[in-house]
DNA sequence: CGGCTTTGACCTGCGC
DNA sequence: GCGCAGGTCAAAGCCG
């Protein structure tokens, strides 16, 4: 194989926090919004904060096989062999999905393939190509629902640059996060994080509706709009939405990309 | 000829 | 101690 594009990792927190879902029976959908804007006015001021000083501080979520990393160390700042794992969801080509070829940017080696016990695709294990230089890991597999998604699981950071930075449609929907969204709602976040796109998956792979596009300087302002213009239509979706744009909001927050 | 994928074997942690 | 499941090794082979 060769390589040739590349693109940026864009790494994503492993934390999917349950925001939304206790309480949403019987409520105005003018009561909803206001505290749907007060939510987002907190989540501005946390990634105000964040962003202005460094925080490493992340939520250790486990989401299914768990690596043995305890990760409850604090100011232990020596050697410590950084085992952070990030998980990113990314649309691929159906080619690509179908090969396990996760475009990112980096050159990789595989050195191994599994199948798993849940999921009926197989995990393709990979190397950075530089070697032992660069002891990053990635794993990549299938969604088990989403053919035409691919679930790779970073583990360290590379200590060299890549060439070009492509276009990783990083992806976070509904469908794995919680009870909070059954829905097929999904958004995408260009890896430069200069456009959002907001979807609307039919169940399968290939019916993925765009349903608007925006550029990243507005990111906060039309976020809020579309999220009023959603409630108007539909107050259930727009829940689902909203549990969609947090979690990838939280993981843009937590590796810092903007 | 070199680097990389392929693929089954091997290793290891964990639960019973 | 055994078995399972996930993770890695390494021999063989493919391809430029
Ligand atoms: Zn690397």
């Amino acid at each position: 194989m060769d390589d040739g594009e590349c693109s940026s990792p864009t790494g994503s927190g492993a934390g999917l926090l349950p925001l939304f879902g206790p309480s949403t029976p019987p409520e105005s959908l003018e009561e909803k919004l206001r505290r749907l804007s007060a939510e987002n006015r907190r989540l501005t001021g946390a990634l105000d904060a964040i962003l202005a000083g460094d925080r490493p501080q992340l939520r250790p979520l486990a989401t299914s096989p768990a690596p043995s990393n305890a990760a409850a160390m604090d100011a232990g700042v020596t050697a410590e062999p950084r085992p952070r794992v990030r998980t990113v969801h990314a649309r691929a080509e159906p080619a690509d999905a179908e090969a396990n070829i996760l475009k990112d940017g980096y050159q990789w080696r595989k050195y191994g393939q599994k199948v798993t016990r849940d999921n009926p695709y197989p995990r393709a294990y990979f190397r950075c190509a530089y070697a032992p230089s660069c002891p990053v890991k990635k794993k990549v597999q299938r969604s088990a629902e989403d053919k035409s998604m691919l679930v790779a699981q970073y583990e360290g950071e590379h200590n060299h640059a890549q060439c070009v930075q492509s276009e990783l449609v990083s992806d976070a929907s509904t469908s794995q996060q919680g009870p909070s969204g059954s829905l097929p709602c999904s958004i995408s976040i260009n890896s430069l994080g200069r456009t959002i796109t907001l979807g609307l998956t039919n169940q399968g792979s290939d019916g993925h509706a765009v349903v608007g596009e925006v550029a990243a300087p507005e990111f906060r302002k039309v976020m809020v709009d579309e999220m009023v213009t959603l409630l108007k239509n539909d107050s259930e979706f727009m829940e689902s939405l909203t549990s969609a744009v947090t979690a990838r909001m939280m993981e843009k927050i937590s590796n810092r990309i903007f």
